[in-house]
DNA sequence: GCCTTATTTTTAGTCGTTCACGATAAATGC
DNA sequence: GCATTTATCGTGAACGACTAAAAATAAGGC
């Protein structure tokens, strides 16, 4: 059985290693993680991998645009695998868990802000922000003041 | 002359100190200013901080609801003293300059997504990715692709 | 002006990430 | 298959941004 991930990372014209697969297998069971997790998740498993060459791998994924890194604030980066749409975020401000949100207006409105101060847009990035359903039942406050 | 900054400290319920009055003039001259930018125009001006209080200071002002804090992907964090509305930012994916963006579309839209996968929804945060003006004159290239 | 205690400084230390470089192993050509 | 090339990985060190702890300082109520 030939994995799409082989496929995949061969078709980016890089070289197809044990690390990149594992990687990319991780990432598939645990979406939206920072390179700790998956580094954890890995050595778990099986594979012996250093930290820093997770941090390579997925520099070099991401690069071939084999995987999305985004950043929430107060948080290391995180990586997901699906690509190539514009879907966004909802972060929880209590754990940190992320899900992901599809953009229910489309591109347009959202792409399009009243004045841009003579920038040039290229794409919107939007995070949403609030309790996950765990954290609502722990009756968990955040942290940060939400008015309104 | 008394400074707004000195009352809006002390409603805050802070003490009014010399550095958080210096801090916040500085922020008003260079909004989405990281703290290690903060302190340069500090030291350059007169008054002797450390990079430490200067965190120190942000980080109480932040919590006192005077400073907003942003933080986009591949940057320190930023702040400003525009706090309390929602507004928007747009950064420069060649140099990360940063402006303000109004949400034309205003708040409804944005902050309703479709599916919240469970999570109690309390806020959303839109950050725009383009080319600022100069860079745009220079034909600087960014670095990521821009596809569609 | 004094006293309490918030704030600042100083000094370390942590976290997430990047860099440099020798060791290793994919993929290509024979 | 096997050798060669060179992309990739491991190791170790370093970095930037930020946090923590304790001692020194100073705001502001009395």
């Amino acid at each position: 059985m030939r994995s799409s991930a082989e496929h995949e990372i061969h078709r980016a014209g890089l070289r197809v290693t044990a690390g990149r697969l594992a990687l990319l297998e991780v990432l598939d069971r645990f979406p939206h993680s920072d390179a700790a997790t998956l580094h954890r998740h890995l050595v778990e498993t099986d594979a012996s991998i250093s930290i820093q060459s997770v941090h390579n791998v997925l520099s070099d994924l991401t690069a071939a645009g084999l995987l999305r890194r985004i950043e929430p604030a107060n948080s290391a980066a995180l990586f997901e695998r699906r690509v190539g749409d514009n879907h966004h975020h909802i972060v929880c401000t209590s754990c940190g868990a992320v899900a992901d949100v599809e953009c229910v207006v489309g591109h347009a409105p959202c792409i399009a802000p009243s004045d841009t101060a003579g920038f040039t847009l290229a794409t919107a990035e939007v995070t949403f922000w609030g309790l996950c359903a765990p954290c609502q039942k722990l009756h968990v406050v955040p942290t940060k003041e939400i008015h309104d």
